[in-house]
DNA sequence: GTCTATAACGTGATAGAC
DNA sequence: GTCTATCACGTTATAGAC
């Protein structure tokens, strides 16, 4: 465990995990040279294959995660017992804005390699489950019996909160030539943002 | 111009691009194989070649006429100078729902190459000028100056716009498995949503 | 213009020395 | 475990016959 560390802890294998996991992210799956990833860990090409036998195979690995995390960073707000349905939204949208200001390419990342579905991860996901039995969707149900919420379906309101907070950093180079923004520029657009969207919304405390 | 036909009008140059196009737009730039492209359309590898001299070439092509026509779908309705801000919500909607009904792979595959931008179509594009300088945008400030909307960056109207009719276009996959959709329930969401956006982007009638 | 055959190259993966 | 050298294969592009 304790080993001579470069400048990070990690044994060579965590190395090349989180190398691919940038590389990945950044150009996709077909995109990816497994070269890039051996260089971006400082390592051989030849140990990739050793760690991991493949490229699909830590590729895999690397979505599993990916979508694994993003996931979790959802059920964590969306199955809350305390919070209402206001103080979700406002929740969401400021953690999954920090998480996509560090990580501004998983939006995209996910949904291109969806749409691959080479290995059919997206039938291993109880992503179905997840959100449709959250506490949250419970929460929109009873607000839409008392009239709080217009519309009945919940998927529309997941998709608005989804769509209003992803859809900005997967269109980023276009929105960022339109407003003629610099990256610092961009971020503070995004934390405007966390005061738009709730508004947007527009949820009555309940 | 009169040949006998397969069972289209075209040359054979044109149904290269109509083919290319199709498969491109499904499978981005590296996704894409040559011989994917030349099984599609019915021809010779070889033709491709012989046609556009390169993969890179014809892709160009392709990317180029796909974004243009994007954005005069846009540009028609961002434009029109009899229309007030709700109206021309209402016809964007519509008239984007429609357009990615039929072709619902284009957003995503715009995105993405624009990650990738190997060959800087974005610099070529005028894409900032278009919208910033829209008469919708002008619409929107005046209505600023009238304390109509609450946002003074016309950007993030922009910004919510286009994610609330793109973004579940892009995000299909996912939205089929939590919703348990169909592809016809999932075109029937999105006829739902011509009637909640306006609603969400909330804008009174000027 | 259209085809077949093949060249030229890039990439994933492995053999084998250390 | 880690490296160098190399194989094996798929893919783009072209030469040349028709």
């Amino acid at each position: 465990m304790a080993k001579e560390n470069l400048k990070l802890d990690s044994t060579t294998e965590e190395r090349i995990k989180e190398a691919a996991r940038a590389v990945f992210i950044k150009k996709g799956f077909n995109g990816t040279r497994t070269r890039d990833i051996a260089e971006e860990a400082g390592i051989n090409l030849a140990l990739l294959n050793y760690y991991f036998r493949s490229k699909e195979r830590l590729f895999e690995i690397i979505m599993f995660e990916t979508m694994l995390g993003f996931m979790q960073q959802m059920a964590l707000v969306f199955n809350e017992e305390s919070t209402s349905i206001k103080q979700k939204v406002e929740k969401m949208v400021d953690s999954f804005t920090e998480l996509l200001l560090r990580e501004p390419n998983i939006p995209l990342f996910i949904m291109s390699e969806i749409r691959n579905d080479a290995t059919g991860f997206l039938e291993k996901l109880p992503v179905a489950n997840m959100v449709m039995s959250s506490v949250l969707v419970k929460q929109y149900q009873e607000a839409y019996k008392n009239g709080k919420v217009k519309e009945a379906n919940p998927l529309h309101f997941i998709t608005n909160l989804m769509a209003l907070v992803q859809f900005p950093f997967i269109a980023s180079p276009l929105l960022k030539k339109m407003g003629n923004m610099s990256d610092p520029m961009f971020r503070e657009f995004m934390l405007e943002r966390k005061q738009i969207i709730p508004r947007l919304i527009g949820l009555s405390d309940k």
